[in-house]
DNA sequence: TTTTGAGTTGTTCGA
DNA sequence: GTCGAACAACTCAAA
């Protein structure tokens, strides 16, 4: 006896392996039918930006075919969520549906929405862990709050049992017998009508496949050399994975038990081979989760309350400089360049930039955020958050204020030999290593010699880093509680 | 309730 | 060039 249809709502979660909401779904029994429903304006004002939606068309399409190679579909609709999923019971006489879980503030509300409101249609409801390898609720302080504090949610985490094990993809998918209609990826608006999408085309792989090239890179050329490694923007150090597991074409289970089996356990019974290194960067993002789930507001406003006192400036010229690279130091020029035209930016060089747009222009974190946000690949809200109010200062666990990146010493340390900037801002690409983070200090015949025009062909500082410092110290100092 | 120890990623100055 | 201290006070989390 076949019971009747499961619709599988996919979101963030686009892979068939380890998947919770799909493979209960199939142990239900009966056909399965793959949704995707696209509705952006559910999770205004954090509606996905452009390389987000990019990215999202490609992975859909990949998503698509794997599916299609289990013998299934996706079925792809734009609009209402309630109406949408209403139409397609009603269409395919299904009578359940699962989705796996987000967190974002906007879209933990809908989905509540959705849920009751389905239930009380009398439809089986089902929602799963696919995206946390705990969930803002597992973990918490003893007496029961949420955590400010990384190293203590860390602990936390450790002493939780370790979650179960990663399930497979399954070997097919059963089709129901008649396909609801779809819409083509294509017709969903998500990509560019001006071509810029070359440079992000040529430096990623989106779908579950490019997410497990990505973790095998991990094991075979990065986890070792982590602990150093991934603080050199000009070498390839880090994961890469943020994008994947953004979208869910790779889960945080999964990444976690495969870096453990590798990295093994050394004589004290520490994580070697750079593995702890790693995961804790990956326990960071599940604290990004925790407190954007427990402080919903802190995605727009600071967790700090005094930080809404902070004298922030508004410079519309300043702020296009520094969107587009051309602030005067190589190292804030690159990277922002390098998430221009790459829809990423190295991790390292992501404070710099954000300390320079928030320490010594004195703008906004929310602009910073904002731009970001619509820039990167891997845009994530939680992670998106907490990163811009951890440099900002008012946000958990946060840099003290006095804590300003030297834009030139940050260079000369992560980046010694300049690969790095002259990557990414080439008119600096013939200048010796000394120099090439602080041009300016460049005799004329170097310049010259470099073709490079100080002013002409590379913009001069557009603030005087020692001075702009120094204007930081004293706003923070105008906000401090007792005075 | 009170106490205690601690807190991702830095910079600058002076010895 | 290298090193340690100062930068400031506050809040968190657990005992």
């Amino acid at each position: 006896m076949t019971r009747s249809a499961t619709i599988v709502w996919f979101r963030l979660d686009l892979r068939l392996e380890d998947n919770p909401a799909l493979t209960a779904a199939l142990e239900r029994g009966g056909a399965v039918i793959p949704v995707f429903i696209w509705a952006p304006s559910d999770e205004e004002p954090w509606a996905p930006g452009a390389a987000s939606n990019w990215w999202l068309a490609q992975s859909l399409r990949r998503l698509a075919e794997s599916l299609e190679a289990k013998g299934s579909r996706l079925v792809v609709r734009r609009g209402g969520v309630l109406e949408t999923l209403r139409a397609l019971i009603r269409d395919t006489g299904a009578s359940a549906i699962h989705w796996n879980r987000r967190y974002e503030p906007r879209v933990v509300e809908r989905d509540g929405i959705v849920e009751q409101a389905l239930r009380r249609d009398g439809v089986e409801v089902g929602t799963f862990n696919a995206a946390l390898l705990f969930e803002p609720r597992e973990i918490a302080t003893k007496v029961g709050g949420p955590f400010k504090v990384f190293t203590p949610f860390y602990n936390a985490c450790l002493r939780m049992p370790p979650s179960a094990k990663p399930r497979r993809a399954p070997r097919d998918v059963p089709a129901p017998s008649r396909w609801p209609r779809s819409d083509a990826v294509a017709s969903l608006g998500l990509e560019p009508k001006v071509e810029w999408a070359a440079g992000i085309r040529a430096s990623w792989t989106p779908g579950e496949k490019g997410a497990a090239r990505a973790l095998k890179h991990l094991l075979d050329d990065v986890v070792e050399g982590y602990p150093a490694g991934r603080d050199r923007p000009g070498i390839e150090g880090t994961s890469r994975l943020s994008p994947h597991l953004h979208f869910g074409e790779i889960g945080p289970r999964a990444v976690w038990s495969t870096v453990k089996a590798y990295a093994g356990v050394d004589a004290r019974g520490a994580l070697a081979r750079g593995g702890e290194a790693f995961l804790r960067q990956l326990v960071w993002r599940e604290f990004a989760h925790h407190l954007l789930f427990h402080f919903p507001h802190t995605s727009d406003r600071p967790l700090r309350p005094e930080f809404e006192r902070f004298p922030w400036r508004r410079d519309a010229k300043a702020l296009s400089a520094w969107q587009k690279g051309r602030t005067g130091y190589p190292m804030v020029d690159a990277g922002m360049r390098q998430l221009w035209t790459t829809g990423w930016m190295h991790n390292r060089v992501r404070m710099i930039a954000a300390s320079f747009l928030v320490k010594d222009l004195l703008l906004p974190w929310q602009e910073g955020a904002r731009w970001f946000w619509d820039t990167l690949v891997d845009a994530d809200l939680a992670n998106n958050t907490m990163g811009w109010q951890w440099t900002a200062g008012c946000g958990a666990d946060a840099a003290p204020y006095f804590r300003v990146f030297n834009p030139v010493a940050q260079g000369e340390r992560y980046d010694p030999e300049g690969e790095y900037v002259r990557r990414h801002v080439p008119e600096l690409s013939a200048l010796p290593a000394r120099f090439v983070h602080a041009p300016w200090r460049a005799p004329a015949g170097t310049l010259y010699a470099a073709a490079v025009g100080i002013g002409e062909s590379y913009p001069r500082p557009i603030v005087d880093h020692g001075a702009a410092r120094t204007a930081a110290l004293a706003a923070y100092g105008r906000i401090k509680k007792n005075r």
